[in-house]
DNA sequence: TTGAATT
């Protein structure tokens, strides 16, 4: 790409993106904000498999800075997105993640931090938890600024015994993530609505549900859905009086087609009533939107998300003759 | 043998 006019300010590195968006969605997801010159999902070669971040370039630095405040933190799916701006890439950033055992079973994130951060700038760290039992599975990642700077942790840290500890940690460098493939694709990420875990409360409660591509279609009905040609049209409540169309866009459309939104408006006050509706082709994909979203707290408030036609809130969704919002329409864009 | 932060 020849975009050099000062790359530093438009190009942004999305993180955590759930295993399953799509190039499309990913795209459009960034085009609310604005033009982009370029997106990608970084994704394996042979396989396709995402993982998990990618990049948007965007026309105007402006731009780039106001994709990062407002989508930055979007929960999508079972994820929260982050958005920032990309570092210059050169080798120096290349190999700098670590990979740590023997973690104090207590520790978080800020004693690892505490730990590693005088042998440089951390860039990201975490712990992993047992999905289980909710546990630390006293392993994680460090991941420093500059291979240099992992590599002198690693000389300074590698088998000592943190103060108040009884066991050496172990350090290595973290698997070059770009050389595993998974082939599994993704297949074993089983809905489970209420899957009460005793022990610590999680932080999320676990109601994310993914799509299994073995079990039925993807984009079509799952087995025994009837299709609906008008779509399944669902309710959204307490979304607040600054939400637009476009903040429905964006909540829905990474679960699937969106046919349209369409924020309910109070004229007098020029605002969002605080509801609105959003129509998707798929039942499968409205339901997993619902599951996704419904309690999700969201900009200070807790969503309530539904279709409509069970509890029937609203009369029928007429378009208000005044209504100047223009309809969002999922077409080929 | 770990999650997914440099195209």
């Amino acid at each position: 790409m020849e975009d050099q006019n000062d790359d530093s300010s438009t190009n942004l590195i999305i993180n955590y993106l759930p295993q399953t968006l799509t190039d499309e969605e990913f795209r459009s997801l960034f085009l609310s904000v604005g033009p982009i010159s370029s997106s990608k999902i970084v994704r394996d070669k042979a396989t396709n498999y995402s993982y998990g971040f990618g990049f948007v370039v965007y026309e105007r630095a402006q731009d780039a800075q106001r994709a990062i405040e407002t989508l930055s933190g979007l929960q999508l799916q079972n994820k929260r997105i982050k958005v920032a701006h990309a570092r210059p890439s050169g080798d120096q950033i290349k190999g700098a993640n670590l990979y740590v055992r023997n973690l104090p079973s207590h520790w978080t994130e800020t004693e690892l931090n505490k730990l590693f951060q005088p042998y440089g700038k951390i860039i990201q760290s975490r712990i992993l938890i047992d999905l289980g039992t909710g546990l630390s599975r006293r392993v994680g990642f460090v991941l420093y600024d500059t291979r240099d700077e992992a590599e002198n942790a690693i000389k300074c840290l590698s088998g000592k015994t943190p103060e108040g500890c009884t066991e050496p940690i172990m350090i290595k460098f973290a698997d070059d993530n770009t050389k595993k493939i998974k082939q599994q694709a993704q297949v074993q990420y089983v809905p489970i609505p209420n899957f009460a875990a005793p022990g610590p409360m999680r932080t999320q409660p676990n109601r994310f549900q993914r799509f299994n591509p073995m079990a039925g279609n993807f984009n079509g009905q799952g087995p025994g859905m009837v299709p609906n040609q008008g779509g399944y049209t669902l309710f959204v409540y307490n979304i607040g009086f600054q939400a637009t169309d476009r903040t429905l866009w964006q909540l829905f459309s990474p679960f699937g087609t969106v046919q349209k939104v369409n924020i309910m408006l109070d004229h007098e006050k020029n605002q969002c009533k605080g509801y609105g509706f959003v129509t998707m082709t798929n039942y499968q994909e409205a339901q997993n939107a619902i599951n996704c979203l419904n309690g999700f707290f969201f900009q200070g408030r807790v969503l309530q998300v539904s279709f409509k036609n069970q509890n029937q809130q609203q009369p029928q969704q007429q378009q208000p003759q005044m209504q100047p919002q223009q309809q969002v329409t999922l077409g080929n864009q």
